[in-house]
DNA sequence: CAGGGCTTTGTTACCGCTAACATTAACGCT
DNA sequence: AGCGTTAATGTTAGCGGTAACAAAGCCCTG
């Protein structure tokens, strides 16, 4: 009754409208199918809530706009559930060919499940790790995966809150439960204990002086870890062991120099075998004693980590240790899955790794 | 004058209010410095148009509340603007140690810039590039990276409207600028000549009888290329070539696999030079032809591609071509903020790739 | 045939942030 | 003094979707 003309006060004057992105969206599927956004909504969501004649409707709307879903508006929506179908992931380096593999079983577990892949590499810097996480937090995602336990404080901060908020974080490529300490679901494997058997299986073949070629990337926990358990087991063991520390190279290259260190005539006993960080640090040193006619395992035994395709080549073939870096991917997705689906924290998942030996030690 | 107090009528009885995440918001941290939201995101966005008093007091309730921006609101707020910050890259594998260079200077070169990477995998397949291209686009990506310039036609539309509407498209590892077709950005080489300096090559060296193995993975268009060139330049050469296709398995196995078929009595004349579709491949059949005492290259030349770190140490050492994987993803990230910042396509980068002769070929 | 329950669709408000415009105060200049 | 200009901050509305609630229509039952 009083709403035919509004009087000349409270003008509402039209303002610039801010113009969207072009693309299609629910309220222009809904007009063409006519019926309102929300029904669009629903069917894409739960399609047998709308009526088999309108659900044609709207799916013949869809195809004619070619809509796309704004995830973003979703994700804002739904806040409060949180499902961003989004995961981050944060690893040292992505042209490392252990952390790819890992990447791929991520990748491929999640494929299907509709969550997409964020991910990030830190460069093996604790610093680089808490910026990144910083910023892919801001796109909320629906879970967490880093890799390792070692993270800076503020960097744990934010995994803790995150945590607390319901988002699963995922520690991969380590399992190292601190007894008390609540802590966030490890998927991978123990490196004290994997240095600890590499040197037991030096020293189960008689040699009595040993190496650990380190790795040279000062941040590379994990090798310094093992490089622990190496030297602890051989102490217990009464073999003397000492810890070299290859440089910060190429890796194969590394191996090469840290080959002739190890050979350096100032140290006695002279190291009999030599447990290295990675294949590529083993390989380097392998080379390089076939090189000067070394004789490799009697005059030298050499024991990777990994087992990259390179070293089963070689000549001897490479011992080394198997680590399952595919399945360390493919477990970190089925166990964030579950924690999404449960609402629960999943499970640590202590996965097998296994001393190859192959022929250089 | 009517709006006093409302009668009885259209009371509007407090709804359940939904709550969000429980992260700080704008709000929050305006309320705890005394301002409203906008002052904060001002600050955020462009401080040196806040007064320093209150920028000071916007610093102090930032730390103070541990606020976090939410990205999802930010692109959608500012959806015209469309800068979403995030690079949606889609590769066929990233186990795939070329990839994974690739990805690396891909994350490498968007370090810094703020912005994210949003990646999936697509196993090679096409119709999975459509689905996964599909999903990423729901983010609002600020550019898209893309292997290959062959895609489904779908895809292929997709990628169109997002040009269109000023989302920079990328296709990378590949150049190959058709005339007159308006297309994307590529950057990467020509996978043809490629193929035709490897058949050069070998035609070069007096190999009178050649062929080419070809990848397994029938969707691995690069490779099939590189075929054609090499057939079409020993064509044009009279030279006799044959194309053999690798099984579908892991590579160095089916390397070893397609060396025996590549010594098949029925064929005449006999191979005496063979070019692979990658290392792996190569590496395979270089192994198998030493296992069965063939003398590499005289009784058989061998040429891989990728130059991977394992050819390098194998005896005699893998010739192969050398291709800028690291650089293909710098490269790409350069072209796409670019693109971003000046508004238009970027050009084209043709990447240089180089023959190296090592001894198999 | 009133009334309870179910199905189907719509209305409203809000997620957290920012574009567009409004407002206020301080300043400079003729 | 009067007026335009600029700097600093606020108000409003909306980005595109979904949660919460409402309402309309249908079916069935006693």
């Amino acid at each position: 009754m009083s709403n035919a003309t509004p009087p000349t006060t409270a003008r509402p004057l039209p303002r610039q409208p801010r113009r969207g992105h072009g693309r299609a969206t629910l309220a222009d599927v809904a007009a063409s199918a006519g019926v309102t956004a929300i029904t669009v909504s629903r069917y894409l969501r739960e399609p047998h809530r709308v009526a088999p004649g309108t659900a044609a409707a709207v799916v013949a709307a869809l195809l004619a706009t070619g809509y796309l879903p704004n995830k973003q508006a979703g994700v804002l929506a739904s806040a409060a559930s949180g499902s961003a179908r989004m995961v981050a992931a944060l690893i040292p380096s992505i042209a490392n060919s252990i952390f790819a593999e890992t990447v791929q079983g991520l990748a491929d577990a999640l494929q299907g499940s509709g969550c997409e892949l964020l991910l990030a590499a830190t460069g093996y810097s604790a610093e680089r790790e808490e910026a990144q996480l910083r910023a892919l937090l801001g796109w909320f995602p629906s879970a967490l995966v880093v890799t390792g336990r070692r993270h800076t404080p503020g960097a744990l901060a934010l995994l803790r809150q995150a945590q607390a908020r319901g988002t699963p974080v995922i520690e991969i490529w380590d399992h190292h439960p601190e007894p008390g300490a609540e802590s966030f679901t490890q998927i991978g494997f123990n490196h004290e204990q994997v240095g600890r058997a590499m040197a037991e299986h030096l020293i189960g073949r008689g040699y009595r002086s040993l190496a650990y070629v380190d790795s040279g990337v000062a941040e590379d926990f994990r090798a310094h870890e093992r490089g622990d358990g190496f030297l602890a087991a051989a102490q217990r063991h009464r073999v003397p062991a000492r810890r070299v520390t290859a440089p910060a190279l190429e890796a194969i290259e590394a191996g090469r120099l840290a080959f002739a260190s190890l050979l350096n005539a100032k140290h006695q006993p002279s190291v009999q075998a030599a447990a290295f960080a990675n294949d590529h640090l083993a390989c380097g040193a392998l080379l390089a004693a076939r090189a000067q006619g070394l004789v490799v395992p009697s005059e030298l035994a050499l024991l990777g980590f990994g087992d990259f395709s390179l070293g089963r080549q070689l000549d001897p073939p490479l011992s080394t240790v198997h680590t399952p870096r595919f399945e360390i991917g493919q477990a970190a997705a089925r166990a964030l899955l579950l924690a999404l689906q449960s609402g629960r924290s999943a499970p640590d998942e202590r996965l097998p790794w296994t001393l190859i030996e192959r022929g250089s030690a």
